[in-house]
DNA sequence: GGAAGAAGTTTCCACCGTTCACATGGGACG
DNA sequence: CGTCCCATGTGAACGGTGGAAACTTCTTCC
């Protein structure tokens, strides 16, 4: 902890107008969800929290919408990420398409907050989602997935739209039950666990979207 | 129209206590949410609704919460009692469970409103479902139909939890995505489209969860 | 008919989102 | 080096919201 210490973030930034306070506000904001839910959240407890007056927000948010708006966008391009990551440690077309939804269900267990913004009943417009192949478009990881699978001869064939949109609602609806605490008869559910329900769960479409090799 | 109108209401009530408050109060709050997003909900416009002050709402919940919490259990009644009744329709386990499975996402898409409440992310405590075989039981009637495809031999064995676990994921996905219209590309589902992409998806775990007899 | 209590009203408080006029300080340019 | 500009932060103000408390009005029951 060798830090001369004029203010506690990483560069030596005294500037008067606080270096980063966009940044500063996004995580107060995750912060905030993740501590107090999401019906918690205000504008004005962000910004005492990022240590600025109420209206300090207003120049680099529009809106109340425009900083949720932003904090979906970084999730979506974080999730999109971390899909690819995971996507990548396997070949075969099953092992990718089940790390894809695996990765998206410990996405929304390791980030509630983000998964919450992203999915959450707010948003007057639709969030406008990345241009397909962008950094931003995992269910285009998805449709890919399993277009390849298909042109291996593992997938049953039919219109690859619909058997990716199965498996989107299987991942989010797992992990909305999960993030929405709807689970949890006896005792909160670790991040090993839902990793395991995961697998389980995606194993078993997984048997429904093969072609008929017997497992 | 020959109503003699002392009153708009059906049955003649110019009682100055309104009549029934607490079930105005519920539907207003549904009309609410239907029409103007769950964001709008405020207890003083619902009760600007109903046609009386905004304290008068504290007389029959004790709490804003309290009135979600209203609105969520009565949705856990009509879900419960429409599974029921397209269950009904099937004797085979297979054609229960997808019936089970098709009647969910309907529910759904015919009361959004219910339904993000009664899955949002409200609600400081579990919103206490009801026992096991009671009217909200609707996890119950789908555990059920699992052991007893199971007992019949149709479905693979396996703890019943974690299947039905995947079959609610499934459905409880779908249903949030369309209710949060998550995948309107190209214009509003309707709800014959909805049951066509249950029914669907349905069968594609479907084929995953029964004993390998070929489909 | 009169008391008791349920149901609705009025008033008040703290908080929230949002706006606007204002202060400030750092960077650009002479 | 000085000065002006403007992005950034401040303070006060407005209407809307959830909630509590004291008050009024209707109903019911003895």
């Amino acid at each position: 902890m060798a830090m001369r210490g004029t203010r506690k973030k990483t560069a030596e930034k005294p500037h008067y107008h606080h270096g980063d306070l966009r940044r500063a506000l996004l995580d107060a904001s995750l912060a905030l969800i993740s501590e107090e839910g999401f019906g918690a959240l205000s504008l004005r407890e962000v910004a005492r929290r990022a240590g600025v007056t109420h209206a300090a927000p207003y120049r680099h948010f529009e809106d109340k919408e425009a900083l949720l708006v932003a904090v979906a966008e970084e999730g979506f391009r974080v999730m999109t990420a971390r899909m690819k990551e995971r996507m990548a440690r396997e070949t075969s077309p099953e092992g990718r398409l089940a790390e894809c939804g695996v990765a998206y269900v410990l996405f929304a267990v390791e980030h509630p907050a983000h998964f919450r913004v992203m999915f959450g009943p707010h948003f007057t417009q639709p969030p406008k989602l990345g241009p397909p192949g962008g950094d931003t478009d995992s269910f285009g990881l998805l449709v890919d997935s399993i277009t390849q699978g298909q042109r291996a001869g593992v997938f049953r064939e039919g219109e690859p739209l619909p058997l990716a949109l199965t498996c989107w609602s299987l991942v989010h609806g797992l992990s909305s039950l999960l993030v929405d605490r709807k689970l949890e008869m006896s005792g909160v559910i670790t991040v090993a666990q839902a990793e395991t329900l995961a697998l389980e769960q995606t194993r078993l479409l997984l048997r429904g979207l093969m072609r008929a090799t017997s497992n």
